[in-house]
DNA sequence: GCATGTTTTGCCTGTTCATGCAAGAAACAG
DNA sequence: CTGTTTCTTGCATGAACAGGCAAAACATGC
């Protein structure tokens, strides 16, 4: 039995049931639970499943990858932040909201008694605010990524060409003051772009990892950014910077 | 039984049915109660669900009140159609699917290794297909409409103009041989048409209580009906009556 | 053939995680 | 108000886990 040969019959199993099990597989294919650990380690670092106690799951499903992965890490945190960040909001605003799990939080932050116009990209997001009956909500389609969450490519981009909003919150991938904000993927770098360019000002919240790390697609300078909302225990130097460059800090 | 296997059926029950109760889980999981509840507290904290005493409801259903009401009605029902109805399913075909709660359980319904291209402008849909890795999944943008849990309007319309599919999976709300297709809402039935428009053929799944009914506004001909998806308890009358329109009859 | 280095694998060790149980608190019903 | 159900918290136990180590299988060089 080959490494390469279990890898594609556990790839297999995966896209048939949507889950393996590790003492399972090990018993099917006649090696240690182990062995079996290391194969869904090494697949799951290529991105081809998702490692769970006891098992894998497929990868990125939609309410799984988005918000157990990646918030599992700091959920008191991600909320926090965005009650703050809801404090910024005025009644009869329209805001841009675009993917990521701080936005999720925010979304779900937003209260029920305030009157909203949003625009969001985000399946996460736009499900948040489904059942709040004073938000008028536009969804802004296109090719949907799973590991976004998020619809990105030229249907969105000519959806937000055609509003504005007066905020923008963005989801930020990676924060730095000479770098400005930046993101992984390009497609949603542009999709950021076209929101920044559309609406009044940009919201950013994020956690303290995210201070002072880049990723490699640009969305805007650091002097666009209006409002930053971070952890109380954000590096003050670092704040200092954003500050300089004319942000305002929101402490959650 | 993995964690995030409980975690994904609680969802999934949650989307279908609105409700959950800790102890129904527990003996449909096999695990104790306070297993059943840390897992509805996960899920609470991340936000997927909202906790209440005895159980946990929907958060955000995407399906609004009056909708949720509705599908409460026939769960086991629409859950069989929707079974038949991805029979139909061949793999690298691409889709049209709006919205309704039948629409939702065929997406629900949809294998997780088949190849397919699916447009949709129900949130409900969309969700249902974000963990399908071998579905490219396109969200039909625009107005969000509560009642509906789908988009409609202008916005909607362009981007569904710029698409075609091979079938379109019709969720409709009425159902009549001599008035056709219909629908409660002049927007939604223009999507509908525009759908219509744009595929190749029609799939129209409908519990009994669809079928001879008709609502105000028209959205296509009995004669635009290529399969007609029914319970086998249907009034063979009008079964015939669609079929000699042309209809292909499947039961559930 | 022999020696050497690499890869794969299984086993061991300490650690982390999920679970069920018990006790007290809170919510609900009558 | 009282009893019951449900909930949270803390704790103990066993399962699953990562990392280190050594043996076996494999390839490579002399």
């Amino acid at each position: 039995m080959l490494t390469e040969e279990r890898h594609q019959l556990i790839r297999n199993q995966l896209a048939a049931d949507g889950k393996v099990l590790a003492g399972e597989l090990a018993s099917r294919f006649g090696v240690s639970e182990d062995t079996v650990r290391r194969d869904l380690r090494e697949l799951a670092k290529a991105g081809q499943l998702r490692r769970v106690y006891g098992g894998a799951v497929a990868s990125a499903p939609f309410a799984a990858a988005t918000l157990s992965q990646r918030s599992g890490h700091a959920v008191e945190e991600k909320t926090r932040l965005a009650k703050a960040a809801v404090g910024l909001l005025v009644a009869g605003q329209s805001l841009f909201i675009d993917g990521g799990t701080t936005n999720e939080a925010i979304a779900r932050a937003i209260p029920r008694d305030i009157e909203l116009t949003v625009a969001t990209n985000s399946l996460g997001v736009a499900s948040a605010l489904t059942d709040r009956p004073l938000v008028k909500l536009i969804v802004l389609g296109g090719r949907y990524v799973p590991d976004l969450g998020t619809c990105v490519g030229a249907d969105t981009l000519a959806a937000v060409a055609q509003l504005g909003a007066d905020l923008f919150f963005l989801g930020s991938c990676g924060l730095d003051v000479a770098r400005g904000v930046t993101a992984f993927d390009s497609a949603e770098a542009e999709v950021k772009r076209a929101m920044a360019k559309n609406s009044g000002g940009i919201v950013i919240a994020v956690t303290n990892d995210k201070l002072a790390t880049a990723a490699p697609y640009r969305v805007a300078g650091a002097e666009a950014i209006r409002h930053l909302v971070v952890e109380k225990t954000a590096p003050p130097a670092t704040l200092a910077d954003f500050q300089s460059q004319g942000a305002q800090i929101h402490f959650a």
